[in-house]
DNA sequence: CTGAACTTTCAATAACATTTGAAAGTTTAT
DNA sequence: ATAAACTTTCAAATGTTATTGAAAGTTCAG
């Protein structure tokens, strides 16, 4: 078996440790309020700041999490192909990478948050627009007046993501396309 | 004291009420994959598709829930500026009333995540990027990097989104500024 | 084939968030 | 000033979600 390397945090300066302490621990409270898991957004924060490749071992140790824990987690992001494996010759474990093009982790956020919040929204409006009653009735109005109006927005949000999520960088629309034009 | 209205729902037809109680229960739901609280969000879809303004009473008993689930998720709605009070004549008690608008729906509940989400992490990277270190250590390089792309992006984000918040919806960028030009 | 090295699962448990409802507080008509 | 009508608060109860870790499963070198 080969040497273990030997750990790199006991190598990084105080201030290096400290700021990816706090760096891991701001991005798992964003995550959170994001409804992402406040635990694989730390996982996540730890593989975006470190230079090499880590261990389900490593990230066990340096969160203070379980090996079940470390696991699932490291499976979502790869799920959200935020993470990948890497293969180290020599080594039977895996290691795990983050992507870190930030522009490529935003749209694979945002293609996860569509899924999950624009997409069913933009169902049942498709269900509910077909209800149907006394078109005198003001409550009947409203209704179909407010589920017309929320399908014309998610209609446009849809495909304005889609084109945000296509969309190269262009380092995030320049000015934003000066201010809208 | 004068004669309570009768309640609505007692007038409304079949599939209206089923229409009304399932977007009240789907907007829960995605209420609470937005990370809004569920109930918050129910209350605020009855309020969306309600010709008329409710009473505390009436979204107790609309919803089944507590005076003080209740009033609290109607503060909280208020605050957010998506619900407000209305006076009716002759009344003590308060009735309320949601924006219909769904261009000021959507950006008041962008100022509020941009607010919950975004501007944390600005004042996160501004710290953070004041890390110091050896910069030929790779972990070094790796983590500035990653926290200078991460201040580049949540910048344009930033002002992206001011840019939104403050514009007249165009309805919402004629097909997104012709796919973005 | 075997067993060591590693990964995955999942039921129990712990941590966290929401909801209740009775009590306290406030407002208003008289 | 009083009391009824109404609103707000908050500690306890309930409901939800995340975490653990031991057990089961898998892979691979010899």
């Amino acid at each position: 078996m080969l040497l273990k390397v030997q750990k790199t945090f006991l190598y990084m300066s105080m201030k290096l440790s400290e700021a990816k302490a706090q760096f891991i621990q701001s991005w798992g409270i964003l995550g959170s309020q994001w409804g992402i898991n406040r635990t694989m957004a730390q996982v996540h924060a730890l593989l975006l700041v470190s230079a090499v490749p880590l261990t389900t071992e490593d990230i066990m140790e340096q969160l203070s999490i379980s090996r079940g824990n470390s696991n699932m987690n490291v499976r979502e992001l790869i799920d959200w192909n935020l993470v990948s494996k890497v293969i180290v010759a020599g080594e039977r474990k895996e290691y795990f990478t983050a992507e870190k093009d930030i522009w490529k982790v935003a749209t694979r956020i945002m293609y996860q948050r569509k899924k999950r919040e624009l997409d069913p929204l933009t169902d049942v409006l498709t269900q509910l627009s077909q209800v149907d009653g006394d078109p005198a009735d003001p409550e009947m109005v409203a209704f179909t007046t407010t589920v017309a109006n929320l399908q014309k927005f998610s209609n446009q949000a849809q495909s304005t993501l889609n084109t945000m999520i296509k969309a190269e960088e262009n380092w995030f629309w320049g000015s934003f396309l000066k201010l809208m034009k």
